[in-house]
DNA sequence: TCTATTGCGGATATTTAGCATCCGAATTAT
DNA sequence: ATAATTCGGATGCTAAATATCCGCAATAGA
């Protein structure tokens, strides 16, 4: 079981588009460059996050990426999904209605005890995701990291635009 | 990101071990008979069961597999480790550390917000896991099925034995 | 209007991980 | 000893994720 590198590289993003002054757009490959990222690539995630509502889109000059809502509304869940997809990790195949014992269908209008034990812990996985949000990323950031290095940071960020 | 189809497989297989009496040995082309699975491939995932010490394993005739430790002691998340192998879903690449705006390993020494709060949810996710035993869930499985069912299906197994 | 910029989607190649199988080695009952 | 049984690692195959490119549409500014 893996995730997606595009994961790491979507919450990136959103969390430098957080950090970002208001009303400002950031083109893909600008996203890109700034963790040395494959643009192409990069330019699909950026187009997941804005199919689902994550981030809004603008095209031609001056346009880009920008927040949809306030980084107190994103979540680490809703890049997930927006990258993976909804699906649950696990995914049960209903192997007790096969084989010369299989369980009649009738039987089956409760889940499997192991399916439903696996679909509470990704619950969890979930909620713990749900918990966390860009602006609570942030918040952490600021506390650990010097004000010098923003600084320097949205310096680079303002010759690039 | 996606589980393996194996760890449903070897979650069966186990269950079924757990619910046989003490002393007992199970091919694995029984266990792969029992819920239609190709035979082949089956061993291979109680081959890992093996590794990981989940299951012991006797070769020659009259052998096969059997659980190791009692029931209440084999969790769910034991067989995905098992399975699956012990590695997070979730592998921060550090991409903070490329780029032109390029964090120093100085400033590396806590871990990326980012890839905390993942950790922090897999944590959550593996707790559930653990919190289940096979145990419990022939505890529950024995609640919702008909006793009438449970000795068809090791009426059927003597058969093969 | 014309041009430079930027996002969008589809088509495509490449790489990786999962799926499935086979045959040899080890062990046990006869 | 011998044959039957079963595990174990090595090997090919298939599907999916990864990564890239290019044409099209839309927008802003000259
Ligand atoms: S039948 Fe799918 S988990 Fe039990
Ligand atoms: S650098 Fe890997 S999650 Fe932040």
């Amino acid at each position: 079981m893996r995730m997606s590198d595009g994961v790491e590289w979507a919450a990136h993003a959103c969390a430098l588009l957080a950090a970002l002054p208001e009303g400002v757009g950031v083109s893909a490959a600008l996203l890109a460059e700034f963790n040395d990222l494959p643009p192409a690539y990069m330019a699909k995630h950026m187009q997941a996050l804005a199919r689902a509502g994550v981030v809004t889109s603008a095209r031609g000059a001056g346009g880009g990426y920008r927040l949809a809502r306030p980084a107190s509304e994103v979540t680490l869940w809703d890049i997930v999904e927006a990258v993976e997809g909804p699906e649950p990790a696990f995914r049960c195949t209903e192997i007790r209605q096969k084989g010369p014992c299989a369980a009649k269908p009738a039987e089956c209008r409760h889940p499997c005890q192991i399916a439903a034990a696996f679909h509470a812990a990704e619950k969890a996985w979930r909620g713990s995701l749900k918990a966390v949000s860009l602006a609570s990323i942030l918040a952490d950031l600021a506390r650990k990291q010097s004000p010098a290095r923003r600084a320097e940071l949205l310096a680079w960020l303002e010759t690039k635009l």
